[in-house]
DNA sequence: TTGTTTCATTGCAATATTACGATAATAAGG
DNA sequence: CCTTATTATCGTAATATTGCAATGAAACAA
């Protein structure tokens, strides 16, 4: 029915989904890389740099911020977006806690 | 139009936010977690562990086998499903360099 | 004020995802 | 062969996501 169950899951685990989510769409890893290199970029830019329209960039933008990864500073008649460390922290703490539970198993089925 | 453009990223951008999506669902990342825990297991299992519906749980497992994560492998009536492990570090390298490629910029917006 | 620039929001169409009942498919035991 | 056990697939309904044209909102300059 295209909703998830979410009531059925620990917090953890939405919340976990939700980071990868976040993340999961090429405009957004793109974004996300962009201001990785340029530390800091205007919505105009990203629409010259990703080459699609401003309405879809703004709204990537929205969902990197309400996932709290980004953040916008108005000034003047534009927006200054730029990643937000802490948040940044945390998906890294909680992506590497993932992967480092797993200890290649040497007794897998087969 | 729910159409992602993956033509206008690179290859490494659309891979990259694939394999968030495969891990974007709570019910992935539980049925993951579960096989850390317990090395293996087959759908019956996790159709009682999780509470969701054996045709969801297959389809998830399908997922998370189309993205290399996990593997099945065919035990008399039932199918023994573990991590893939070589896919497994593949998406903690590339995770891992993705967050490591940014350095908390001192100069930021604002 | 009027115009310009820049970004956000709205509204919509097209496609994707999620979930499950019903039904196949396969293997094992009689 | 028939039955049971287990998983995969099909079909479908409900919801979510993606993308953009049109429009709105805010800051600035003249």
């Amino acid at each position: 029915m295209g909703l998830t169950k979410s009531e059925i899951f620990t917090d953890k685990q939405n919340k976990l989904a939700g980071m990868m989510k976040a993340l999961a769409h090429p405009a957004r890893i793109a974004i996300i890389q962009y201001l990785i290199k340029a530390n800091a970029c205007v919505n105009g830019q990203l629409v010259e740099e990703l080459g699609l329209a401003q309405p879809t960039i703004s709204q990537h933008l929205k969902e990197l911020k309400n996932a709290g990864l980004i953040q916008g500073t108005i000034e003047g008649t534009s927006v200054c977006y730029c990643i937000e460390p802490k948040t940044w922290a945390v998906y890294q703490k909680e992506f590497g806690a993932l992967f480092a539970a797993y200890r290649g198993g040497d007794s897998c089925c087969g």
